[in-house]
DNA sequence: TATGAATGAGTGTTCATTCAT
DNA sequence: CATGAATGAACACTCATTCAT
């Protein structure tokens, strides 16, 4: 089948997906989703194949969003320290005004229903960014490491950080602080 | 009292639900968790009173679990670096050790059937961990910060760690030492 | 509209649970009642939300069948027994000629399974018949009561008779005049 | 198996089970009606073979109970329409004073889980009532049918006028009394 | 292509009855 | 005999997917 129609339908099933998986977990019935982006039921599945196609394609999709905002803005004339800090920046704000993305992701993420190749690509897009600022070079006593584990340390730590601004918001500037502070110890430590 | 009701009954139909979810995640059947057991379909529910129930007991007994063997064989005696590496050790270890138990821990965490009474005591058994550890005192910049916050940070760290391993096996120990690294520069960082 | 829900197949689950109610009280399975509307298990759950809801309809269905049959081809124009005789006879035809729907009533009726709309719509039905030959005059002694108790008093004797000729099919015109001669003594009686 | 030891638990039984009856119609699990009796969910069998057998004879020993209470301070030495008044008026006394029993034997009655010999032992107890009080005599032009007939027709007023006492307490002498007099009405009518 | 009715396998839970203690 | 844990068939209802319109 060659691209359907309506890029419009597609995109709204897509975000009806997010907001369904983040409120029901990936047991939201496609039913359901397909109420919420307008359509019918039948409807989501000329769309997409199944509903196991739907959520790989809105976990890449999601991965990828994040992605783009994290390197949105990035300026690569500042120094190391600065450079990681904005991308951290822009990650935590990604998270906290994205807060329903971020779930559907974690479900997502959680779930036996994203393929290997879905995961791979997802994978991809945060490497990429932390590529960007490793630059190649080692980095402190961690240099020995790929830009794997960091790019791993990084999402880690940054999830940790909307997990504990999402029980605490009013403690949002504190937390993110706090987090990249112990994301720079990580980096910068001997 | 009539036959008893057994504990070892119960046990396996946690250890049922505890593989069973690692393999299927929640949606795993009751059907298939009793089978698992050796008991049969209605035993279940003499032994929780409902699928939720059972998750909820065993979200707590493998958060207990976790942090029981991160304590096993701590010794109080040794320089605050030496403790903390004995525990990120014994969490390494059991990760590895229990993969399955850790994947079910995660489906757990992620679903929506754990109730905050749950959750609570699973929080509970991470925090006094830390608060073992950090002994009243500030450790580095992250001074200011409760205990909370560093048990977050240990268990990001070690999670990510314990994910990375189970990508590469082969490079376990090396892995563990990145990790343990990663979290003493948060530690000990200014 | 894809396929409109058909009117057709609606009426048959009707017919299937009245049938299957008759024979296996309330407690028949949804899945033999689709069976015998040869629907599809699931399809009863798209023409009722859920198995209440099909009891109540049919409550009220047989409800009203039973009354419409009771006034079909009433004539005003005879003198008062007649017309009331004329009623009886309707009844009891009906009830003879339909006794697995009475029969799936009375157990209707006693099942806890009908909400109190349903039941008011069903009184409704008795006492509009009632009203009609009621026509607010005074009838005997019992003047002072509502058509209400009329109604009751008929639905009574009715279904008591049509149980007698249950059992003894054969006694039936017998037992059909014995009956009115019963319900005209309390009507016409000082 | 002789008689079972304790006659004190077979009765605890039986009430219970009318009790739960009346609150959740035929449906009520032995569970709970053995909870209700003071007794494990096991005993109830050994004192009746089945749940049917359980229900069988409750019906039995309600019928006959009505019956008893029925015909309790009977006194022959009056005229015929004033014992039939005191028999009607001890019937409705027993009703209103047992409304639960006569809940649970409408939902007995309504079952198919009450074999033939049970209904069968249980009409004679309201044949026993009626001849009784019909004494072999014609009365009236119904004269023709059996003691049988006066029966159901004494059952059915009395019934529905106990139905009208439940929904309007406040009325009940008043009904009482309508209901005397259709069944009077019908007895002595030409 | 869009619709939503139709399908039937799959699910959590209940419950009468059995039987080990 | 009394107990209540064990059993597994049965049930109402859900849902991804198909397909007639």
């Amino acid at each position: 089948m060659a691209r359907p129609l309506s890029e419009e339908k597609r995109t709204a099933i897509l975000a009806a997906a997010a907001e369904a998986v983040a409120d029901l977990g990936v047991g939201a019935p496609t039913a359901k989703i397909a109420a919420l982006a307008g359509v019918a039921e039948g409807t989501l599945f000329t769309y997409f194949e199944s509903k196991d196609a739907l959520f790989n394609q809105l976990y890449i999709d999601l991965k990828l969003e994040a992605g783009v905002r994290m390197i949105a803005g990035y300026r690569s004339g500042r120094d190391l320290p600065d450079r990681w800090r904005q991308v951290w920046d822009q990650y935590i704000e990604w998270g906290v005004a994205n807060a329903s993305s971020r779930k559907a992701l974690g479900q997502l993420e959680a779930s036996d229903r994203i393929g290997e190749s879905a995961r791979y690509v997802g994978a991809q897009a945060a490497q990429d960014v932390a590529a960007e600022l490793y630059e190649g070079r080692n980095i402190g006593l961690l240099g020995e490491q790929s830009s794997n584990f960091i790019a791993g340390i990084f999402v880690a730590l940054g999830d940790m950080t909307l997990d504990f601004i999402d029980r605490e918001p009013e403690r949002r500037e504190r937390l993110k602080r706090a987090g990249f502070k112990a994301l720079w110890n990580v980096i910068s430590g001997r």
